[in-house]
DNA sequence: TGTTAGCACTCGATTCATTGGAGTGCTAAT
DNA sequence: ATTAGCACTCCAATGAATCGAGTGCTAACA
């Protein structure tokens, strides 16, 4: 068995590079002149037919050239990257300019993403590793509807209307508020238990079912804050590489960006560690349509226990340099505008 | 010239019907045998040949069968389309059970929609012909946060976090909510004018600048409102269609519904009149890359004032009784679960 | 006069063989 | 250890041949 010395990794990366340019299978010519070796196209052959041994690259029929398989990918990425500087000016404009509103934020963020890598984004919304009460509010809208606001940690505003069979006065509702606010304010979701409970309802003085109704409204309004929503931007993009396959695979492909069931449970992985920058390659990222993609993540966080994920979807022979720093440029760019 | 008699009629209906089953160019033998006229391949050339010349069918080349041109589905959809009834009862029992929020419903109904009839449905959140404001409440939040919560005819509620420089005390904050809800409340945002605007203002005594940061707060939940979203679902369904072209075309399609900016457009013609149902074919969408598509279109009605519209878009040979009845029910169902 | 049988013709789709070229593996020479 | 050279493989592109569905037209027929 050969080992992988010096030239050996030198010639895969060649490869690999020129791969990732063209898409074509590259050819042992090709290496020859493209890199500063002085070999011999004959000698790079020799080398290429050891790499494939190792199982970096894959020929797709003979007297084809070779492609990078998912291990020599793998190597690439791991090992032999080199980070790339990107321009941020106009990134950080386009997204100041936008980012009154949360939601819009993010849709802008995935939009940008997808429009300069050219391949599909995905970004979630954000998830809460605490979901403390901050705030709460009952008010009165009509006879028989009270409106509840429920604020959450990280100023979440979330709202809720409840209908209720007699007119509430007033006076009830300001009492009702100081008793919910006094227990619930700075408790977590999960410490809401039957004990709380009760204990508001015993000092509810026969409003229990008024009570209970707003304990559903905020655990509904909180838990639903807990779904993860997946946006995605420039899943067409995808049309453009034809080693996706054409017809079958693709639409296979989209669909799934489409469903966003899987993609959603894609991107909650190791949503929660804190390494910087995650790549999928192929069948790493266990979803099936994408045997043929890569898919490369990053975490940003907005303050201290809020935190999503910002992805790209690609080709195999995506730029993995480009998407790196684009993605490392944007989380930075979210971290600065959620500061302020 | 010749005249478009009965006999014309029913060999254009045949047609039709068979094309839109099939997908394929039809021939005279085909029709010959297809319909109960008892004619010969020979004669329905003859008529072909005529229904050519007025223009309701075309020929994709010489010697091959023909397909309707746009005028022809325009003659079917207008006078030869059969109504069908449609099964209701699961759908019926499936919008129910997810009916808690109204983005939600309209997302399930979108999903339903395209699920249903295999084409690709758009679905628009609700737009208001008036805007009135119902109500309004200013609430603190912190010392440098004001929170303000707008509930707009047909029980919409916004919410929009408002920064103070100086911290504002509990009186004001009172005074301020009587104050606003006494000049505003009933009226539409239309109503609010610079007049109503320096009234509120002089009688604020000293806090006219967080008053304009809530009449701007104001304005701004208001006509974000009025930005219509489209859902989208079935997207990938198109690469079904074949003869929707093989490539370019269908990538194009699909970055149209995936951008939403034309299909936006599209879904709010003829929103406001009272057509039950709207079609248009091919170029009569005014969407380039959706010449070869028709879209179907319906108007639901929430409560008076408050409407949106439900859609589908697919290749031109679509099962328009298919569609039009399913978009029928769908529009009821809509109004019933709304009604309650 | 409307209908039909028959026939020549058109034209896309499919199939098949041919060719060219890019690339390989192996061997022998340096 | 490297390289030149050569036979070999196999895909992709090209083009000829064929097939068949369908047409238009003419002439015959009821």
């Amino acid at each position: 068995m050969a080992y992988l010395d010096e030239r050996k990794l030198k010639i895969l990366q060649a490869i690999i590079r020129n791969y990732l340019e063209t898409g074509e299978p590259v050819g042992s010519r090709t290496i020859s002149k493209f890199t500063d070796l002085n070999l011999s196209s004959a000698t790079i052959r020799n080398e290429m037919a050891d790499l494939e041994e190792m199982g970096y690259i894959v020929q797709p029929h003979t007297s084809a050239g070779r492609i990078p398989s998912d291990k020599g990918y793998r190597l690439y990425v791991d090992t032999m990257m080199e980070t790339r500087e990107q321009e941020v000016d106009e990134m950080k404009a386009l997204l100041l300019e936008k980012a009154d509103k949360m939601e819009n934020l993010l849709e802008q963020v995935t939009k940008l993403l997808a429009a300069n890598t050219n391949y599909t984004a995905m970004v979630t919304t954000p998830m809460y590793r605490s979901r403390k009460v901050k705030f709460l509010q009952l008010t009165e809208v009509d006879d028989t509807q009270i409106l509840a606001i429920i604020v959450i940690e990280g100023n979440i505003v979330k709202n809720k209307m409840i209908a209720t069979s007699v007119p509430v006065e007033k006076e009830v509702i300001l009492k009702l508020n100081i008793l919910l606010n006094t227990y619930l304010q700075g408790l977590d979701l999960s410490e809401i238990n039957l004990d709380v409970i009760q204990q508001i309802k015993m000092q509810s003085e026969g409003f229990g079912s008024i009570v209970s109704d707003i304990l559903d409204a905020i655990a509904q309004a909180i838990s639903e804050e807990d779904k993860v929503q997946v946006y995605t931007s420039g899943t067409t993009n995808m049309l453009k590489y034809p080693e996706l396959g054409d017809n079958q695979n693709v639409s296979q492909l989209l669909y799934a960006l489409e469903e966003k069931k899987e993609i959603t449970e894609l991107m909650k992985k190791d949503a929660g560690d804190n390494t910087e920058i995650q790549v999928y390659i192929g069948n790493e990222t266990t979803v099936e349509s994408m045997k043929d993609c890569s898919v490369v993540t990053a975490t940003y966080e907005l303050t201290d226990g809020v935190y999503g994920k910002i992805g790209i979807v690609g080709p195999k022979r995506m730029d993995y340099e480009k998407v790196v720093s684009t993605l490392k440029t944007i989380r930075t760019q979210l971290d600065e505008i959620y500061k302020k």
